[in-house]
DNA sequence: GCAAGGTC
């Protein structure tokens, strides 16, 4: 029997929506009085009153809801301001949770109605973020009211039973699982703003960023999530880079019959061994009888996609319609704030058991396009329907996305609007279809032992293709062959192809990138994403495919050259996997903070030591800029040389802002002469002492003095040194320190030869000339460069092409010259070859002629056509010794009388041939 | 001015 007082509760939720609907699920009894709503303080969030009975005891429920996270984690506000502290204090620095003003008004609601309460009923989502807010909530409400009851509902669908259910079987909340958030929120805070800061202050000014923007403020930003988002770009630019076209072979044939053509491709594929290949072809060519040797004929079921998560519907958004995953997320929901599609951000990809499907088919069936089509589905003679197939990803909070109110368009929808409506009921009709069936037929058939396969496909029933128009599934006819029967071969050709590189990542690869890696959630990859393009990180083209800009390269290559992979996912992974240790209690909140700060603040500190990386990859891509620190600005500079270059102004020593000393010509940006100094000079001032055998003088020398711990032990601390080119301990210290930035044209000046040791000097050019990072030559960038084809990440030798062109034996085939050059395929990489005019296609080995120059090994054509080009040719070989009638096709489709590849006879063929192997 | 995570 219920009896008492009714005990008032508050009940919170984490968005509005699921306060309406919870309080609108247990309001539902006779007993509930009835739903009121009021308005609380903040205009989104309503207060929703019922009664209801928890083991016979009554209550009066207020039920309001928060927007997510109340509270954000900032530094004390002595540390707020960027020059407030040094970075690396990050690591310490006092934080402290607060409510932002935007959401003060939610704040007193719960506050106001804290106090008039008793119970307080957690309703937020149930997962870690869910349960941080949670804590969250409790702090503010135990603030107004120290006596609260304090219990925590646990639901995993907003479906009537589940509903009723939590509330009878309330529990407490969860410590363990809101503290995995918290260290999540101290680790990101502190990582992300030192880093940002470090790398902001440290390039922004002292390199002109030539962004098509106004604001100069531009920030270089750091983040956990964000950094590996643009590593994925950038190592598969770089792969795209570093690709080497590699040539391979392969076989292929072609039949026609009465019923049409069928091509059939070699089991093998491709060969990367050109004699290889050529062998097998020849024999092929001896003996082309073609023989049946399996016809293989199945039924095979294409199936329709799993119900919609939310990465599922941004990755498919950007493949069919191009949408980028943040707006495919705006109008997603706004879709759902307007009632027709379900909670857009959920990682589940399977309707629970007691989700009513039929109901949400039944309501599409007025509409005009797929109507017809969810009728035929409710039809039971139809056979249409088959209950969804789950991913196997529950968030145990949201559904997939489904429509959830019926629309055949509304006044006020864009077009996105239209086209992620239709996508999200296609998919969801789609989901309850059976697959489609085809009938396959392969056909295996043999020549001379090599086997070659031949297939086509009948669509017997299209099923959910019907309603998926974004998928399709190709029918092929092929002609009828029965086993054992025999043909000759329309065309039987030894095609060459080069393989290419894989192509930008387009937004669905990286969406599918990060998922993997467990880089971001459902609810923020679309953030990380936008994020990158927001700071001139990267850019995405027509086709959703994206590339790193040179700032996102420069970024990483800093990096990755001071050996850190603090653009890979490790990082998150780790903390990922920390977070979960300190959820499940076998980690505790303060050790997993200690161990990851202390780790991340010693990467920090080494990242600042060697910050001349990041100036180093910086300089790769852009020129350095005049705007200086006040300190500099202040710093009388000292002439030290008439400029070599112009011939017109000073060059004058400076202190850069990072603290490393220069002689700049005054002339900049007309002149852009430079010499870099040391990196490990602490101080350096220009004597009066004129140096006695630089020329032309006078060429003033420079005190220096040196960090002690910066030089090998057997150099002095204090040296006077000369820029002109005669100083070898400058020299030596620069190979040694390096410069504390790009270096060259250091010491000696420009053009005396010296090559600088650091890996990015490599890459590097001289000061502001734009030359190329690779071949430092002028007239084209780094990226353009003819040279960097194969650069990746190690530039690749030039020195074994230095002769290449520049001799020349006469082709035997045609009489031209054959120019010397070197292949760069895997299985002859360095060796050298002649070859002949493109239209003669001959090419010898270097190391197949003898002493007298004459071609001892010969080679065959090469064919590069296109079989369907050559269709009809070579028919009707014998087998035999020779075989003229079945020829070798050329890249123009015109036959080649055979010959053997190893000693140019025409008598026979390669696979016979007496010389070979001698 | 910085992160990532909620959400409006």
């Amino acid at each position: 029997m219920a009896g008492g007082r009714p005990i008032r509760a508050l009940n919170v939720a984490e968005k509005p929506s699921v306060a309406k609907a919870v309080s609108g699920i247990l309001s539902k009894s006779p007993s509930s009085g009835g739903l009121r709503v009021r308005d609380g303080r903040s205009r989104y969030n309503k207060i929703f009153e019922f009664n209801y009975t928890i083991q016979n005891q009554h209550f009066h429920m207020s039920f309001t809801s928060v927007t997510g996270h109340l509270m954000e984690l900032e530094f004390e506000e002595r540390y707020r301001k960027w020059h407030s502290c040094d970075p690396v204090q990050l690591y310490q620095a006092a934080v402290k949770k607060y409510v932002p003003e935007d959401k003060l008004d939610i704040k007193r609601t719960l506050e106001e109605e804290a106090r008039k309460c008793q119970w307080l009923i957690l309703w937020l989502d149930c997962d870690r973020e869910g349960e941080n807010i949670a804590f969250e909530v409790v702090e503010v409400c135990t603030q107004a009211n120290r006596n609260l009851n304090i219990w925590r509902a646990r639901f995993s669908a907003l479906i009537d039973r589940e509903i009723h259910y939590s509330m009878q079987h309330l529990v407490r909340p969860n410590q363990l699982f809101a503290d995995a958030v918290d260290v999540r929120q101290e680790i990101d805070l502190r990582i992300g703003a030192s880093f940002t800061r470090f790398q902001t202050m440290l390039l922004r000014d002292a390199f002109n960023l030539d962004f098509n923007t106004d604001d100069k403020n531009i920030i270089l930003s750091y983040g956990p999530c964000q950094f590996p988002t643009l590593g994925f770009v950038v190592e598969r630019f770089w792969e795209i880079q570093s690709h080497e076209p590699e040539e391979f072979w392969t076989i292929n044939c072609t039949h026609n019959s009465e019923e049409g053509i069928a091509t059939f491709s070699w089991t093998r594929g491709h060969l990367f061994d050109y004699t290889c290949a050529a062998i097998i072809y020849e024999m092929c060519v001896q003996e082309p009888t073609a023989t049946v040797t399996r016809v293989r004929q199945q039924e095979k079921l294409k199936y329709p996609p799993h119900p919609l998560s939310t990465i599922e519907l941004e990755k498919r958004a950007s493949r069919y319609f191009r949408m980028s995953s943040e707006h495919t997320m705006k109008v997603a929901e706004d879709l759902y704030q307007a009632g027709f599609i379900s909670y857009p951000r959920t990682e589940t990809d399977s309707f629970s058991e007691r989700t009513n499907l039929h109901m949400m088919v039944q309501e599409q069936q007025g509409h005009p396009v797929w109507g017809s089509y969810a009728q035929r589905l409710l039809d039971p003679e139809a056979r249409l329907w088959r209950n969804p197939s789950g991913g196997g990803h529950d968030d145990k909070a949201h559904p997939p996305i489904h429509p959830t109110k019926f629309s055949a368009g509304e006044a006020g929808w864009s077009q996105d609007h239209h086209k992620l409506y239709e996508l999200v009921v296609r998919h969801f009709l789609a989901c309850v279809s059976q697959p489609a069936v085809g009938a396959e037929t392969t056909v295996d058939i043999d020549i001379a032992g090599e086997l070659f396969s031949a297939s086509g496909r009948m669509i017997i029933a299209k099923n959910y293709l019907d309603i998926y128009r974004f998928e399709s599934w190709g029918g092929s006819m092929i002609p009828t062959y029965n086993f054992g029967q025999q043909f000759t071969p329309a065309t039987l050709t030894l095609d060459s192809g080069v393989t290419r590189p894989p192509p930008p990542l387009s937004e669905a690869d990286l969406l599918s990138c990060m998922d993997k890696a467990g880089i971001g959630t459902d609810a923020t990859m679309h953030d990380h994403i936008k994020k990158l393009l927001d700071r001139f990180y990267a850019t995405k083209d027509s086709n959703t495919r994206f590339s790193p800009t040179k700032l996102g390269e420069a970024l990483v290559m800093g990096y990755d050259d001071m050996g850190y992979e603090l653009w890979k996912p490790y990082l998150r992974a780790m903390m990922e996997s920390d977070m979960k240790a300190v959820s499940m209690g076998t980690k505790s909140k303060t050790e997993v903070l200690e161990t990851c700060l202390q780790q991340m603040k010693a990467c920090f500190v080494d990242a600042k030591s060697n910050k001349e990386k990041l100036f180093e990859a910086m300089a790769v891509f852009f020129e350095r800029s005049n705007r200086s620190s006040t300190n500099e600005q202040n710093t009388v500079a000292e002439v030290v040389r008439r400029c070599n270059i112009c011939q017109e102004s000073e060059m004058v020593l400076r202190r850069k802002p990072d603290g490393n000393f220069m002689v700049g010509c005054t002339g900049f940006p007309h002149c852009k002469n430079v010499v870099w100094l040391p990196g490990s000079v602490s101080e350096a001032v220009v004597t009066t002492n004129v140096c006695s055998s630089c020329a032309p003088g006078p060429i003033y020398q420079i005190q220096f003095k040196f960090r002690r711990l910066e030089i090998p032990p057997n150099y002095n601390v204090d040296h006077l040194g000369c820029i002109g080119g005669c100083d070898d301990i400058l020299r030596q210290l620069v190979e040694i320190c390096g410069t504390g930035s790009r270096n060259s044209s250091s010491v000696q000046g420009r053009g005396s030869g010296h090559t600088p040791s650091s890996n990015s000097a490599q890459r590097s050019n001289s000061r502001g000339q734009n030359a190329c990072a690779n071949c430092r030559q002028t007239g084209h960038s780094s990226d353009l460069c003819p040279s960097r084809v194969s650069r990746g990440r190690n530039v690749r030798s030039q020195e074994a092409d230095a002769q290449e062109g520049e001799s020349s034996i006469p082709c035997s085939s045609c009489g031209a010259p054959c120019v010397l050059r070197t292949a760069n395929t895997a299985n002859n990489r360095g060796r050298k070859f002649y070859s002949c005019r493109p239209e003669c296609n001959f090419f010898v080995w270097e190391d197949n002629i003898n002493e007298g120059g004459r071609v001892t090994r010969g080679n065959i054509s090469r064919t590069t056509s296109n079989p369907s080009r050559s269709g009809g040719r070579g028919r009707g070989g014998r087998s035999g010794r020779q075989s003229n009638d079945v020829a070798f096709v050329s890249a123009t489709g015109e036959p080649i009388s055979g010959r053997c590849f190893v000693c140019g006879d025409p008598s026979h063929f390669a696979n016979v041939c007496p010389n070979r192997g001698r």
